[in-house]
DNA sequence: GTAGAACTTGACGTCAATGTGAGAATCAAG
DNA sequence: CTTGATTCTCACATTGACGTCAAGTTCTAC
């Protein structure tokens, strides 16, 4: 499938895939006239991708961890090696810190939303 | 306290303590001489713009979120208006896909951490 | 009063993922 | 062949929360 194709599967922009593909990312295939020509298991890929950059990883680690992930291009998945799990370990922990911060605003949110939804509480207290 | 030791106990940058200040998120009192004199409050108040960054939010969410909030400033808590609790909704909602989202890149570094700590199954599987 | 640390404002730089626009080339269909 | 949609590359702009440097002022301790 073309870029066009691509980009509204996933919903990510036209320009966003030729990042990818200029990180290293994403590969495709070119037709004679220079056009890229993306497989179907792009489209999971593209996905990951996303979920990884909204994970906060950035692409020079995505470009390293993708390699290991299960069913990203069909080919066989290679094995983080000791250094890159040592990364990943550290990702890992940042992104439990990143969800337990999650979870304090959420619950911040929380009570102001509840808060406004319960009558408003002027003066007079509770008699 | 001054800007030193207010950036010293939360940990972020006096620069970013003037950021905010200059995007409404925080205020502090005037030295005559024109240093900025900060109260104890002012620690907590820091804390919790840092967690709200943490989750995604804008400066001028932020602004308009902090006076909802129980103990920011001792001062009695505003309750948000109808619009703002709309957006807070918005917000929430987007804070849970992101754990979501957090919770399966989570998922997928474990699956990579542990493959990498099995033992590397090269060619001749299981006999 | 004076040295040096801490602070001030202001302006410009950074970073990373994208947006955006120009101008040329390619593709699919009639 | 032609037209119009799509894609190409290249390059500059944008965004937001900061970093960083400069030149000047204020505070603190002696």
């Amino acid at each position: 499938m073309r870029i066009g194709e691509l980009a509204r599967r996933t919903g990510v922009s036209e320009r966003s895939l030729r990042y990818y593909e200029q990180e290293g990312l994403l590969t495709a295939e070119r037709t004679p006239g220079g056009h890229r020509d993306y497989t179907e298991p792009a489209v999971a890929r593209v996905r990951r991708i996303q979920e990884l950059y909204a994970a906060g990883l950035c692409s020079s680690k995505i470009v390293r961890l993708l390699p290991c992930m299960r069913d990203s291009d069909g080919g066989p998945a290679e094995t983080a090696d000791a250094f890159l799990v040592s990364e990943l370990t550290v990702e890992r922990a940042r992104i439990d810190r990143m969800i337990e911060d999650l979870r304090r605003s959420r619950s911040l949110l929380d009570a102001i939303i509840d808060t406004a939804a319960a009558p408003p509480d002027r003066g007079s207290p509770t008699p």
